[in-house]
DNA sequence: CTAGCCTATTTGTATGAGTAAAGAACCCGC
DNA sequence: GCGGGTTCTTTACTCATACAAATAGGCTAG
């Protein structure tokens, strides 16, 4: 029997719908103002310039502009124009700004950056998945860490099943805004796995901490599964610096 | 001698830009949805009818739909027509959202969860900041401080200073993907502070919490400012606590 | 009963005209 | 000269309309 419910609304970690033209404007932009090709404080090219330059109509252009706008990239008013927003004022943990920063190569500092956060968030969730998690929260992790297991991490899907397994994580700790931080959790878990691989090979087999961690949130032993994962993010972070640091 | 440069783009936390119109469609669509007057995997009316509804043109309505849309609040596509996504799409650290939520009273248990995220997040942020503060975070701080000591926590000056104390040690951490958590932090703080008011006035003054945790990070005590803040959220949970349980 | 085509419905894109806002330049009285 | 109000001009914003693309669900042939 398979448990499909739940899993319904999975999907690829694909910016939005890039298929629309508004879609792929934004994305194309937003790319670019993460890269720094646009820094804080440039002023874009009016719509209707602007809109004729990229083949678009001020449609699909001004649609794309409202979209990088709610993510905090951009503030547009009559007469000024539309300027890139100070960096504080983008919302790094929105899904698509990550997936954006991270199209081409993000410096070193945002990844270390995201690892602290990975290093404060991870554990404490560890240890409330411990304490909350179900039966189905159970079967999840289960789940992908057997497809982890056998797809090994220098796959796609071994590495969409780490991933899977650290949501699932999340997801047990019952808590809303903690579930908003898996994309960004999941961004730097996958790109860990990209750094090890650049830099030849596993440096270590990492199932068997996660198969610790795993079993300790069976157990429902919050501290043990804080610790577990304390050491797990600990070793992720060390392998990625190594990498970072040639 | 006033310190003005980096206060500049310090703006009150209203959601974006609710002047012009697709901006306050978005909002109320936005709210309703939080407050759950429209229940995920609810359809919205088609673009013509709702738009003729709001008395807003198509382009406008079609713009605050792409904002909620770019929050993952809704989905859109040919034929189906627009619907509310799932909970665990929303972008629930989106400052609009938490704005949004705030407009009609958001339920127990989100506040519940904003502590615990606050729980997590702040103790581990004050480490941070005692560690790497620079002069111009502790002149920030302790303006904030003088300021939530002459205006006091009754007043919404007194309030907006809190904020920015807190605001303030989360920039000194030095981590782009902490600081863009500030508005949700920021959110909690301030609800705090009006769920003790309601239930009766304060039943503590806050100050001497917020001068020790001060000193810690002036001093550069990592564990200190740790332990200081980890006992300051705990006493606003455990009053947030007893004013939401009468 | 199934595979594949059809079509009706809905969002997506394009274009052009007119409105409103917000700096900048200007004018005027002092 | 000089401050304060006024006009001016640029830019995004709003609106209306037409057409294109996508797709869910029915239809049809096999």
């Amino acid at each position: 029997m398979r448990q499909d419910r739940g899993y319904e609304d999975v999907r690829l970690p694909l910016a939005s719908d890039s298929r629309r033209i508004h879609g792929s404007v934004a994305r194309d932009l937003g790319a670019a103002i993460l890269a720094g090709r646009y820094a804080p404080g440039d002023v874009l090219p009016g719509e209707i310039e602007f809109s004729e330059q990229l083949k678009v109509s001020r449609t699909a252009y001004r649609e794309a502009i409202r979209i990088l706008s709610a993510k905090g990239l951009v503030e547009s008013r009559p007469r000024t124009g539309t300027r890139v927003s100070q960096r504080s004022r983008w919302n790094l943990l929105d899904p698509d700004i990550l997936a954006w920063a991270f199209e081409s190569e993000p410096s070193e500092t945002f990844i270390r950056d995201l690892f602290e956060l990975r290093m404060i968030v991870e554990p404490a969730a560890a240890a409330l998945a411990a304490a909350r998690r179900s039966g189905l929260d159970i079967a999840r992790m289960g789940h992908a860490l057997e497809e982890m297991g056998r797809h090994g991490l220098t796959t796609e899907a071994g590495r969409a099943a780490d991933q899977a397994f650290h949501t699932a994580i999340l997801e047990a700790a019952r808590n809303g805004p903690l579930i908003a931080l898996s994309s960004s959790i999941a961004a730097a878990v996958t790109w860990t796995t990209i750094f090890k691989h650049r830099r030849q090979g596993l440096p270590r087999d990492p199932m068997p901490d996660h198969r610790v961690l795993y079993e300790a949130i069976v157990a429902g032993d919050p501290e043990a599964a804080r610790g577990t994962m304390t050491d797990l993010v600990r070793l992720a972070l060390a392998d990625t610096e190594t990498a970072l640091r040639p």
